[in-house]
DNA sequence: CATATTTGCTTGACCAATCAAGCACCGGTT
DNA sequence: AACCGGTGCTTGATTGGTCAAGCAAATATG
């Protein structure tokens, strides 16, 4: 693109750009495929899986709506309908909050602890077909704290 | 490798872990907070600028429904409605395809130029803040190429 | 040629996410 | 103890995408 007008950034190394649209491709296709081999499998969706595993990797299996949306990326509302799908199922059960009646936990039930280590190696199997594998031989370690970077960092304005 | 409901898979190291952890988040993160700055800067929400982005790359501005589509990781009829949004802001035109009068061409106007010269340095800033920033040092063009391949490969089954 | 199949795109129905508004409860103030 | 601003979550309305069905033009087939 020419760039003719009055204010004009430093364009991006060709290095750059490639980087940017094929992030741009894999953030549009990789969850998409992911979910699509996981449902074809198992038929949990990626969503709704991770609202499980999130549950599961705490110690008593139950979680506030608010700290579990915020693990799984999803807006409050979001992560409410989440559940409520899941509830549907038998695969969480909500409860409401001891200390603040306000509140309430999502709860893993044992179908649904079930149904998780029966729906993981799926998972598993997807993300490295579709993702760790183009990535051998490269420095995990650190492109994961690079990562982690652009995920939790504000900007710096 | 091709295991899909094996019995116990070999989970994932903690660096694939964390990389697989961090990714989800900027997949989450990234779109949103791009398209935000976009948007609170500019007016031109994320998609609507990749697909004006592609239209500005021919050499007469102008393209197929479905090679847009495919370039802007949309479905067909995803592709439809964005140019039509686009339409009724004057940004993009449509005309019948000389050489096959089932097909459309999207064409990109005068104002739609306009516009994306205007939007240019706002995406590009948000691109490097939110997420080139964090991956100084690194080999970019190896990165790239994982990337490519992630996107682009069908699992090797 | 006539008709069947395929292709390119749009339209309709649906779905999962979002934001904004609402409701119930908490906690501090008076 | 009655209030009142703040908090935790749900609900309603909207949005931006998908898939499936439809339509018109192109192409293959008898």
């Amino acid at each position: 693109m020419s760039n003719t007008s009055a204010a004009t950034p430093q364009p991006l190394t060709p290095d750059e750009e490639a980087l940017v649209r094929a992030l741009g491709q894999v953030m549009h296709v990789l969850p998409r495929a992911i979910d699509a081999d996981m449902v074809g499998d198992r038929q949990l969706p990626l969503t709704e899986y991770t609202a499980l595993m999130n549950l599961s990797e705490t110690p008593d299996r139950r979680m506030r709506m608010n700290e579990l949306a915020a693990l799984c990326h999803l807006s409050l509302s979001g992560m409410t309908r989440t559940i409520i799908r899941l509830e549907t199922q038998g695969l969480v059960r909500r409860e409401r909050c001891e200390e603040d009646a306000r509140g309430w936990n999502a709860v893993l039930t044992d179908a649904g602890y079930a149904r998780l280590e029966e729906s993981w190696p799926s998972h598993l199997a997807a993300v490295r077909r579709r993702f760790l594998q183009h990535f051998e031989g490269l420095d995990l370690a650190a492109l994961a704290r690079a990562f982690q970077q652009a995920g939790t960092a504000e900007p710096t304005d």
